[in-house]
DNA sequence: AGTCTTCATGAAAACGATTACGTTGGCGCC
DNA sequence: GGCGCCAACGTAATCGTTTTCATGAAGACT
């Protein structure tokens, strides 16, 4: 019952802790023979060497921390599953801290993982360089991702999202839709700002001679209900809607529906994301398909080199690719005589985005 | 750079290492007045306690670990936040570790966390007694959810599935249909089997004449899919389905628009959980709540507070109850005449089952 | 005024591992 | 046969805390 340490290992098996520490770790400087007998007797007694004790020799901890925001939903978790995946196959630990509304919260988080952790991922479009500069610990490593700080000083990662727009768009206009209506996420939301850019410079340069036409959402269902509403206030309706995010085209569409409109065959609609209720509404929405699990397995795997070796921070800035998912929501298949989806295969993805 | 230890903040304060510690901790020991210009020191050098080193000691690593199965999706996203609220609550750490397809790499999680946690939350349907017998320490603290084991030697919580099928049976009978076909869900799942034990009672109890329907499923959306066909193909179509979960009645839907047959006037429906999509489904979909989060954060105080005294085991098993969601997918409201849900506002919940 | 109690404080012993450094013994080489 | 070298192994220092115990001073009580 009470925890057997090294000592015990070490007795039973006739030898030194040194010894035992040695055969179980490196393996060498110990004889063949002596090393198989601790490591026997260690089995039996079922040892396991004591964490705590063993970091705060080595300062190692075998753990990395994840910070990340309020965030609800599937992407939270592919993303997790992403981290864990990469985190067991570097035999590491995940430390999660979620749910942070506030910037002091984070803080606090930020600061209770110290020493407990070997580096950090950071997963929260509300931290700027000040923050991190004031709460992470310079020897602390660290991989920002979707964030807009740019800096020597941490990894970072993020999402094509200007070009995953900037496709969407281009995609719109391909199969004749020129009146393209923008529905924006937060402000001082780094990933709805850059989806934002990538619309503004398609319609640039693919329609340049409408005028823009942007109503401001939040990310929420509702204020992609509320948007909707908008848009049908207006004067003439827009050919195309694209949301910046999938939720919003969700409410949007609930908006049309309640208004007697058809998508896509009154107005189409176009989503981001691709969380997987994208599927299962009616008509299943297009959207831009961003590889979630991917995302934090390539977090993670940026944070371990940058354990590996410290200094390698330069090259660590990398940019995951979106793709285009058609579904039913924007009339191309109507156009290309298909029939509508009925399941969720019927699916037509359009690979995009430049990796890495 | 260098870390700064209690030594740095004893030197700059001009004190011993003891009275830091006894100023940042209990505070009780010393004067106001040192414990007060300690915390100054202690702050201005941003000090923080090397956690290593503290639980090496104190034998508390105020973390607790939880190992999840293999799932993707809101249940898993929820489950976390709700655990992590609580734990941060109480001023604890999380170590996940999620993605355990085979009881081996389970095995392995676990013994990779020993030393690392003061308690374990578990939640993983194929996990036994046997197994925990011989992975998990008896002096280790555990919780666990959704399982059949029932021993004295851990906490258990559990939602009331029984409960739950047994209610919907009852509302769906309430609503006028008594040809009830049941979706079972896979074998050897604890949830899954009391679902299908739910369904049989209320059977027996409200439609004793009608003979049992249940076609076999996975919880899978694809099995749903084809328990719809293997029902369509009988000589007569049910009047209700109950799928054991919302991802196969989703998968049943689809199986039935494919044939053409209309939901809820030709065949009602009804799923368990109510996952978010539940509500994007067109007709959105009746089913069973479970209160995820509620479920998340129960667990973890059971847990905690059986770190606090640990010989409280006896009252230990918590059930939670369910509610019944009443959407589109069951005819109700066509029967009273109300409009169909247009927004996910619509629903109608029936509160239900024993806490506790 | 002397003794006793109280209390702030410091010195030092844990906690359980890793690892630098000594010590030993066996072996090869001259 | 003596010398030196190397491998195997043990001793002890070390990591940064908490906590026990000793110490001494100050205040209270008789």
């Amino acid at each position: 019952m009470a925890a057997i340490t090294i000592k015990d290992v070490a007795r039973e098996a006739r030898v030194s802790v040194a010894s035992v520490s040695r055969a179980l770790n490196g393996g060498s400087g110990v004889t063949a023979e002596t090393g198989q007998r601790i490591r026997e007797v260690a089995k039996r007694l079922r040892y396991v060497p004591h964490a705590a004790a063993r970091s705060l020799i080595t300062r190692r901890t075998n753990t990395i921390g994840a910070l990340l925001p309020d965030l609800h939903g599937e992407f939270f978790s592919e993303l997790i599953r992403g981290i864990d995946l990469a985190a067991r196959a570097r035999g590491l630990h995940l430390l999660v801290s979620s749910s942070h509304d506030s910037v002091e919260e984070a803080a606090a988080a930020l600061r209770a993982m110290q020493g407990r952790v070997d580096g950090m991922l950071i997963l929260s479009p509300r931290v700027d360089a000040a923050f991190l500069q004031a709460n992470l610990p310079a020897s602390l490593p660290a991989v920002l991702v979707n964030s807009a700080v740019r800096s020597d000083a941490y990894g970072v990662l993020n999402i094509d999202n200007y070009a995953g727009a900037y496709a969407m768009v281009r995609h719109l206009v391909d199969i004749g839709h020129r009146n393209i209506a923008f529905v924006s996420g937060p402000t001082k939301n780094f990933d709805a700002e850059q989806r934002e850019l990538g619309y503004r410079a398609a319609m640039a340069k693919f329609a340049a001679d409408v005028p823009l036409n942007i109503v401001a959402g939040d990310f929420t269902e509702d204020s992609g209900y509320l948007a909707g509403r908008t848009l049908m206030a207006q004067t003439a309706l827009p050919q195309a809607v694209f949301a910046a995010n999938d939720m919003m085209a969700v409410g949007c569409m609930y908006a049309f529906k309640e208004a007697g409109l058809n998508v896509p065959q009154d107005v189409a609609l176009a989503g981001f994301d691709d969380i997987p209720i994208a599927r299962y509404v009616t008509p299943p929405l297009t959207t831009v398909r961003v590889r979630i699990v991917d995302l934090g397995r390539s977090a993670l795997e940026q944070l371990a080199t940058l354990l590996e070796n410290p200094d390698h921070l330069s090259a660590a800035a990398q940019t995951l690719g979106c793709e285009i998912v058609t579904r039913d929501t924007c009339g191309s298949h109507l156009d290309t005589a298909l029939p509508k989806t009925i399941r969720k295969f019927g699916d037509s993805v359009i690979r995009y985005g430049r990796e890495s």
